[in-house]
DNA sequence: TGGGAATATGGGAACGTTCCCAATCTTTGA
DNA sequence: TCAAAGATTGGGAACGTTCCCATATTCCCA
């Protein structure tokens, strides 16, 4: 590999000088030039392990996430992708299937690499504390900047972007209502974590609101997933007197629930009514109509990403935490913005 | 940063010691746990940029896909990932939004990177022999073993990992004549890629094998993407005498096409038959009955790694292609499988 | 015309490892 | 009991940069 050493005899300066090209110091513009044509004469690449070693910081960004499988995180990961090429640093990738021990190992991992800063979406299972104890050790150590999206970690402070997860879920119940329902079902999850809390909570309210009452049977509670969603809807499909309307928390919630009336050959709609929270492309890509409330995830990813940036130029000051607002709409159609201005800060 | 000076100062050796217990070198068993102990208590983690500064060889791989929006390369990608991290590598994610100016882009920074490899999707427009040549320069220019995944580059040999494109395109095909289609539409891509021609061949052959003539009406010339899929697709099930089945050439293209088929309320498998190339798991979940012919992708990404590994290993030696079987099923039931077994070298 | 600032360059330590070589200590076998 | 072999350790150069310091050159203005 040809280094400074060699583009510095080759062009007939020291190997500061070459230096002083690769940082924009002071270099007479002749030099320079000649020093640049020298660099392209042998295809010059810099070492990124010795300008990092050398000058104690690096370019490189770690993500982390749960997986790629849920369009979520992918799109995330893309927008985030979008701002780190941008400015000219470099991804490190790791998944953690949503387990918090692989979450620890990555950050870990992460700190070997000296990363200037970190954008993760934690891991659900935060339930065991001994686990979670584990990350945040991690993350404290890691001696980088940390921007969370889509979740907090309880009981501490890092900068976030995170979703409005009570609007967006009082906005589908909410759609529903108008839509004329007045037997509103949902399909949700333990209470694990504080966004799981907050949707229901946001279901809840529309429903006081509108005064309509809490149904218990027309409460199923799940874990975010197909399988799950699609045995919850079919139990309240069958129900003696099902529910009217149906408010289905994520994305695979939604999946599921549909897959369970088309099974039984209704109408989304028509037979019985469904919001979804989380957008599912493909579904727009069939042309299959239906209503969901979602948030610009792309723009968390971007947002989380300057957000970094600006945290690793402004190491110290208040910790933000970004509300990405929701978005309503029937197949494609835009129809309602939630009122947080995109990126507001709490 | 605790560094290894550090920790041997702390348990009383040299730093070469402590090296040593790094790199597994001969330590004595007492006074590597005792170093051990206090690398632990520290929390330590050896700088990935120095050592492979000073080792001359690092522990990165980098992975090049034109976009992660396609569900393929999400696979691909996570397939890789399984690899990477069970040999303690990290991985380095670039994306090249199916431009070959990015795609040296991006293999200029992982030549920066001094990565160990580099596993690529190659770029679509290739057509621009410009840009190619941009990116074959770099792609030699690397100075570490690369794996193509999906797509070969024409007269050049790389280690490879590629689909049998002929063989899926000639099942589906046949899977549509035995379920007793006699006029056969296909909806494909303007010959640019070699695998745009042999998945053509591939529904010619299987037209020929059972005596069917080609009907140039039934011909569409698309792009693989969703848009011009759906056109094309309306265009086929609006003619005067439609065909009786269609052949989609990839995920995009039979979403395109199903929308239209959609739109028109007619029922697939019944009023018109489809086969597609390439699995697209949301319609699973929602329970959308379709066939299709397709690829084990997490194994395609799984293979590469392991082709790279390999190779790092054992510099010299044969380029290898493996051939991936095609896989046909109906909504999630394995039917058939192609003759290849999975990782067959040609 | 002189002197200080600004510009331009080189020398060499430092970054945190690995790895070669040499030195010491331990074991083994005759 | 001694030598040779093996096990274990330390010293220090090297990896390819950055960055501080020192020196040399140029420029401007009084």
């Amino acid at each position: 590999m040809v280094t400074i050493k060699d583009i510095a005899r080759e062009s007939g300066v020291s190997k500061s000088t070459v230096s002083r090209v690769l940082t924009n110091g002071y270099v007479k513009e002749e030099t320079r030039e000649r020093i640049l044509k020298v660099m392209d004469k042998y295809g010059f690449q810099p070492s990124a392990s010795a300008r990092s070693l050398s000058s104690q910081k690096s370019n490189t960004i770690g993500v982390v996430v749960p997986e790629l499988g849920n369009p979520f995180y992918r799109e995330v990961l893309e927008g985030v992708l979008k701002v780190v090429e941008q400015r000219k640093y470099t991804l490190i990738y790791c998944n953690t299937n949503n387990d918090a021990l692989q979450e620890a190992d990555a950050l870990a991992m992460l700190e070997s690499q000296r990363v200037r800063g970190v954008i993760m979406a934690p891991a659900v299972d935060y339930i065991d504390k001994s686990k979670s104890k584990r990350v945040i050790s991690q993350l404290t150590k890691l001696n980088a900047p940390v921007v969370l999206v889509d979740r907090n970690i309880e009981g501490r402070h890092f900068d976030s972007v995170i979703y409005d997860n009570f609007g967006s879920a009082f906005c589908a119940t909410e759609q529903l209502i108008r839509g004329g329902c007045r037997h509103i079902g949902i399909i949700t999850c333990s209470m694990v974590l504080e966004i799981h809390r907050e949707r229901f909570e946001g279901y809840l309210a529309a429903l006081k609101k509108y005064g309509l009452p809490r149904e218990e049977q027309y409460i199923r509670y799940g874990d975010y997933c197909v399988e799950t969603a699609y045995e919850l809807g079919c139990q309240l499909l069958d129900a003696p007197v099902p529910p009217d309307g149906v408010m289905c928390c994520n994305n695979y919630t939604s999946l599921g629930f549909i897959r369970a009336v088309h099974e039984r050959n209704m109408k989304l709609g028509q037979e019985i009514a469904m919001v979804g929270i989380d957008h599912i492309s493909v579904l727009d890509m069939i042309g299959f109509q239906y209503s969901y409330v979602t948030r610009d995830t792309d723009a968390m990813g971007r947002l989380a990403m300057e957000l970094l940036c600006e945290r690793i130029e402004h190491p110290e000051g208040e910790m933000k935490s970004l509300i990405i607002p929701y978005i309503s709409r029937m197949s494609g159609t835009e129809t309602k913005r939630g009122l947080a201005p995109l990126g507001k800060t709490t």
